[in-house]
DNA sequence: TAATTTAATGTAATCCGTTACATTTTTACG
DNA sequence: CGTAAAAATGTAACGGATTACATTAAATTA
């Protein structure tokens, strides 16, 4: 592989030219520059980029904390991330981990190692040891659509319990009376916030809160499916039914179609996120769409502001979401 | 950031001493072993793994080459790569190509600008130039999922023919005598070698092959929902639906349903991959089940052999197939 | 104990591109 | 034409870890 000295050497010219050629081709001479261009076509010169980002000390790279790829909204969330990183001459790293702090902590290393510049969290985790505080007392980190209300790093997220309050209203305007919850993982901030916006809606009408209607899940198709079977179970079956993600949704669909039941004629169910499996399921899915790939691209702005410098403290941006009404979700029964 | 000069100092030994006690402890007395731990702890000191890499060349990343991420069965290939590039050391870079030649050569001059070691591509492409190959004659790179059988690389494949021509005779020996088929994108050897398996089963049967029963999609639920709906505005409606992958047959299992069919009563659709919805979708989907994760795998440590010489020529390793009977198939309708 | 081998440590070059500073060449203008 | 200013180019240090080779200290053997 050709190095800039032997660009240099062919070019007859020394290597800081040959640099400047690349840098700051004005300060140049034209008669120079045609000759460096062709000696760099001539050797089939690429840049050693690993030696310009150990110079420099800035890799351009972002480590991206996913808790699992196989989630179809981290996808989209992924899929804008990229969208920005490649705007603004960024590469994303990509870490599955699982929800499993100490991989969480791996790849946080990747920034202490100069491996990586910053890192965007897509749980609301900190990985970081306490030292790692930028000059201006930032970490070099972004929060992204799990957010806890306490951190103090820039976070992209949804008005979470708004949002489960909407689409607990729209069931309650339908006449439901007793909403079953699917929940997330229980340590979730998503999930506390979720189930905070859907007591809000049942007490402003006036509906009293049933913890017999929690459902725990782990936002999987599977967890769906069980937790609908167990809802099966009590004694009193709900009338609708609202799953903190499509996932859950729709594994809980399944299983409440394989017991007879009719969506929505005998129970409604509503998602979460609005995943293009939503719009194809039988029946689609009422959910709440967030907008993924924004999520992604404001987190990646967010962060390569704040390695630039740009931003001095921690902005706390909210997405708008949107009710999308389908046909899984309809008015109550009455026996 | 402490450097190792800083340990060095700290602990009253050469650079030298303080790079053999982490690289190689036995080369050091245990007196000064201990010494210079205790620097590297009193320092914090992690070592820039940007200047290790520039010095040694090697990155010890793998650039992969999907086309996107938003599909179920790459997120499960790209898990799998994960669990085997951690266990031999390696870091991901996901490049979501979106199918674009230009965006896959940009992302292959990662391993010509030094970013990477080489490159899983998902794709039957090549990205590189001509004059990349390694001193054995070999590209660093590897093809996983769909292949060519022309490439010289080493690849990871499925007998997609042999997979299509199961389905179709799973199909066949349920009576059904027309079956439509909704290929993939145009190019992709995939979508052929599936299509000539299908076209094997059906010669076995000595059924007809009928150009008219062929949809074009491109591997999305929409594509399969817009091709199920041209299929329904043929004179003589198939019996039997293979689609090319699960997405593709989830949209079309909705657009049938719209339209009144019964699956699998009235037609039976049939998936490829086994996506986690194809168990929970209305009917369960009978499909072809692949070894996402092991595709994954093997994919990775066939490119890290190469990397490292363990391989002189290229491999092809033919990964099973399973066909899963679900709910979607049944006996043809007899009118 | 002297001589020799082995272990432990140190010195300094190296990887490659960037850039501050130094030097040379060209241009501009009196 | 000469000198000052501007433009072009060159020299060499730098970043941090590794490692070949050199040197010193310790262990072994005669």
């Amino acid at each position: 592989m050709a190095t800039i000295r032997d660009v240099a050497e062919l070019a007859h010219v020394s290597v800081a030219t040959v640099s400047r050629t690349l840098q700051q081709p004005d300060r140049v001479s034209p008669k120079t520059r045609v000759r460096v261009l062709e000696a760099i076509d001539h050797t089939g010169y690429k840049p050693n980029l690993m030696a310009v980002k150990f110079r420099s000390g800035k890799t351009h790279s972002l480590v991206v904390l996913v808790p699992t790829v196989a989630n179809l909204f981290f996808a989209r969330v992924i899929s804008g991330m990229q969208v920005a990183a490649a705007q603004r001459g960024y590469t994303l790293l990509l870490g599955n981990t699982l929800g499993n702090p100490d991989i969480e902590a791996e790849y946080a290393k990747m920034v202490q190692t100069s491996q990586a510049d910053g890192v965007i969290q897509l749980r609301a985790h900190n990985p970081f040891p306490a030292d790692m505080r930028t000059t201006d007392g930032l970490l070099p980190m972004v929060n992204a659509c799990e957010v806890r209300a306490t951190t103090d790093c820039p976070t992209v997220t949804l008005d979470n319990r708004a949002a489960a309050a909407t689409m607990t209203r729209h069931l309650i305007a339908l006449g439901h009376r007793s909403i079953a919850l699917i929940k997330g993982p229980h340590a979730s901030p998503l999930t506390q916030d979720r189930l905070a916006g859907y007591q809000d809606a049942l007490r402003e009408a006036n509906i009293p809160f049933d913890e017999n209607l929690l459902f725990n899940g782990d936002f999987t198709l599977q967890a769906g499916y069980e937790a609908a079977q167990r809802i099966l179970t009590i004694g009193q079956r709900p009338t609708a039914l609202f799953c903190e993600n499509d996932e859950t949704a729709i594994g809980a669909v399944q299983a409440l179609k394989e017991a007879g039941l009719r969506i929505p004629e005998d129970i409604s169910v509503a998602g979460f996120d609005d995943i293009a499996f939503a719009g194809f399921c039988d029946p689609p899915l009422t959910t709440i769409a967030q907008p993924a790939e924004e999520f992604g691209q404001t987190a990646v702005n967010l962060l390569v502001d704040v390695l630039t410098g740009n931003i001095k403290k921690a902005p706390k941006v909210i997405m708008p979401f949107e009710l999308i009404v389908r046909k899984s979700t309809g008015p109550a029964p009455t026996y």
